[in-house]
DNA sequence: CGAAGGATTGATTAGTCTCAACGCAAGTGG
DNA sequence: CCACTTGCGTTGAGACTAATCAATCCTTCG
């Protein structure tokens, strides 16, 4: 299945350089339990325990927490190609929910395929480390961008990081790319309210920076954008090409 | 040396039940290569190449980054008995800084000692990618707790969580730990001013919550602050007592 | 004793939230 | 094929949290 070889693999492998062997190894265990979701429903719940580790093949997911006061936070985005978390089967159970923001399709890898694979070679091993890495990286990047940031800057920084993923993915086209996050999704994961989100985007359009409509993201001055959200994507760890300026 | 043995090789073994063997393993690969520094002082800073596991065995430190406009954000904090992050190896480069906010003792483990180490054992290994999704489980819950609660909430639960930890480590006595943050630390910590946490370290004081004098946090309503701060400990994923109530 | 860092206070302002309404587009059922 | 519903985006007015600026106080320490 060369779709799940190029989106799950092959991030491993740009960084790494798997083998061909192993490439065909990461390549099998996510081809082998694939299942689809609608959007807007949890693929897995807070408390539920957790049996498996998922790869994203197609559509988005966020991981949020829901706290008691109704209100909800987007902790990340999981777009094709990302792996929730690795070995979480040492947790008792989950803290955080998993929700699907599309139809999605996905792979369960069990318990003992996965520790099967992380130690099948030395390499995927490692690779699998890189990617909790570069995961928790982010985190700590969302922290600061909400810690440390204004709205402006927050929703241009998000949308910056949002649309370098999905481009080191292969996943964008020129300055374009899907993002079928709505402006309450948007406040979610930024701590804002939806009206806010909204008058933000507003001014973000009228400056010229990006524009978001009908699930689609367009950024129309990289440079400003980046400038604007004080993006710079070392944290992304990227064994990648630049951004299109 | 027992010292570093009950910080560092204990909370893994309550966790996982090492044998004997593997925490003597633990122990002498903590105890090898053993360093001091002063208070306000970088151990790693941003941009450095990883080229170390630390394990800080007395005092305190900050995971922060630097944003170019001065603000910095407070990541995480660093309790004696934890590891900065297994297996940075793997990145090209640090995208963050510790600084120490007291003296601090601390020990480096090279990566090919590191390495060795978490094949010595399964049970070894796995302790370490348990701690590590702890830690990522921590920085879920600050995201949340910065982009969800108030001023109000927000220090309660950095509070709360800061003694949970200590005392789980043995640092608490009774209701009261150490606890060296300086207003402007709690400021960088959950992205507020210094004059409002002032006020609000006031506002929680006069209602009987806690108090923060001289390095010391006192914890005069347990039950009181954890509904503050919506406080909620299994994010933690303790193998742990119950905060003394 | 003087210096310096940290804590405290007051007055004012800015950024963001809240509440409430309305618009628009897509999907659905009669 | 149209009327209704529903979800999402947009707008306005007013309230409130937290930021800013600036000064003073207290404590610790050399």
């Amino acid at each position: 299945m060369p779709f799940a070889h190029c989106l799950f693999a092959e991030p491993l492998a740009s960084y790494l350089e798997l083998s061909a062997a192993d490439c065909k190894l990461v390549e099998e265990a996510a081809s082998r339990n694939v299942k689809m979701i609608g959007p807007r429903r949890d693929l897995v719940s807070e408390g539920d325990p957790p049996d498996s580790v998922k790869v994203v093949l197609e559509g988005w997911v966020a991981r949020y927490k829901q706290l008691r006061n109704g209100r909800r936070q987007i902790l990340s985005l999981l777009i094709p190609g990302d792996i929730s978390d690795s070995n979480v089967f040492v947790l008792d159970k989950m803290d955080h929910s998993l929700g699907s923001l599309t139809p999605v399709r996905y792979t369960e890898i069990g318990q003992a395929e996965f520790e099967a694979l992380a130690a099948s070679s030395p390499r995927i091993g490692k690779a699998l480390w890189w990617r909790e890495l570069v995961e928790i990286s982010i985190q700590r990047e969302w922290t600061t961008n909400i810690g440390q940031r204004n709205a402006y800057e927050r929703i241009a920084h998000l949308l910056c990081e949002t649309y370098w993923r999905m481009q080191v993915r292969g996943l964008a086209h020129g300055n374009t790319c899907d993002c079928p996050l709505t402006q309450t999704d948007i406040a979610d994961a930024t701590g804002l309210t939806p009206v806010h989100v909204n008058r933000t985007l507003q001014h973000l359009r009228g400056d010229g920076l990006v524009e978001l409509r009908a699930k689609r993201l367009r950024i129309t001055d990289p440079k400003g954008l980046q400038a604007a959200g004080m993006f710079s994507p070392s944290y992304l760890h990227p064994a990648a090409p630049p951004v299109a300026a």
